[in-house]
DNA sequence: ATTATCTATAGATCTATAGATAATGC
DNA sequence: ATTATCTATAGATCTATAGATAATGC
């Protein structure tokens, strides 16, 4: 039942593919995650989305209200788990906090460069900056200060005054997002190995 | 005399701006530079570049080939002088190669981050990744094996098998590249603390 | 005469809407 | 009847060229 059978309501699709399984949003929210990761969000048309997910160019508006709106949901997916989890670290008082804020980096980096199509370039996009995406930034401003507090909360992070604390925040924060980008150069490398060595690092940089 | 005069051979443009001292196809390029980093490539019009250098839409192909132009000649332009100076510090083999990787990490921060408008940003630009921008991919190569070779040289480096090595050069470039984009969210704190700080950190993930 | 600009515009997009069509559901 | 798709297209771009214009140079 559900999408199970073959049979599916409304106008056959002009170019039959096997199903995929994906609703037709998420076929497009798919397409979209690999043409704006690797050709850009400005320099990707709605044509090229649309028929990537095996539709035409009209039918998109049917599942989503533009290119907009699917660049939003693809930002607000990535970051939501990321901040979920340094939530739960942030409670977790009973961890050394160095080895909470070392469990936070490789998570990161791992749900970043995990999937697929490097959706962690999303963040890079010029676009992203826009008016627009304020409810992505909220999220991820929210992420980096849990960055912030366990930091603040290792022994090396407690002496620091404000203004050092920010600038190894930002330090290991730039860290996290560089690696995303350079994670390409080599694909071949495992992710597990390099989110860890990746964390290693981020605590090496915090002084902890 | 030259540029000295204030009578300019030519039609005289429609909107008279106070002389920047800049050759036309200079203003293009900072015009573009500013709304490249801004903006993006591909949502930045030819347009745009054309009226904030001072002139009419058409009067740009009078000095460039095209926005592609503009965006090549930029990227070279901040990759070459980092790479000039890479060179010099691994021919000076008289000083101990740690203290040249941290000064080819402060350099290269103070250089990206130091002009008005952030221009280490765009290499991070997806458009950069096509095939039409391959020249400045090697120079960025070699800059990036500079790294390498520095990294080679220290004594914790030798000790470092190949994959080892390449991990550790990716982390330090990854390192690199993502503070500039994060500086952006520090805009009061002087680049020279910034890049002396991003040194530090970088040669803290050597494990020099 | 030479030059740097201008105005005007052709041709090629790209987005988003209108309305037709071909399935299933009842 | 409802739904998901289709085709067609209006309107708004955007790039790059053609040809006119208004300076200086000689």
């Amino acid at each position: 039942m559900g999408t199970g059978g073959g049979r599916r309501v409304g106008r056959p699709r002009v170019a039959q593919r096997p199903d995929s399984g994906l609703s037709p949003r998420d076929e497009l929210l798919l397409a979209a995650a690999e043409l704006f990761t690797t050709r850009g969000y400005a320099a990707t048309t709605t044509r090229a989305v649309a028929e990537r997910a095996g539709m035409r160019q009209a039918s998109m508006y049917h599942h989503v209200a533009g290119k907009e709106e699917l660049l939003a949901e693809l930002l607000e997916s990535t970051v939501t788990p990321s901040l979920a989890y340094a939530r739960e670290l942030l409670a977790d008082e009973a961890a050394p906090a160095g080895e909470r804020l070392w469990e936070l980096c490789r998570t990161d980096v791992e749900l970043l460069c995990g999937g697929p199509h490097n959706l962690g370039a999303l963040y890079l996009l010029p676009e992203v900056r826009t008016e627009r995406f304020a409810g992505f930034h909220a999220v991820r401003a929210e992420l980096k200060d849990a960055y912030r507090q366990l930091l603040a909360a290792t022994r090396a992070g407690g002496a620091l005054a404000k203004s050092e604390l920010d600038l190894r925040t930002d330090l290991v924060f730039g860290l996290i997002e560089g690696v995303i980008l350079v994670h390409r150069s080599d694909p071949e490398r495992p992710v597990s190995v390099f989110a860890e060595a990746t964390a290693d690092a981020a605590l090496r940089i915090a002084g902890v």
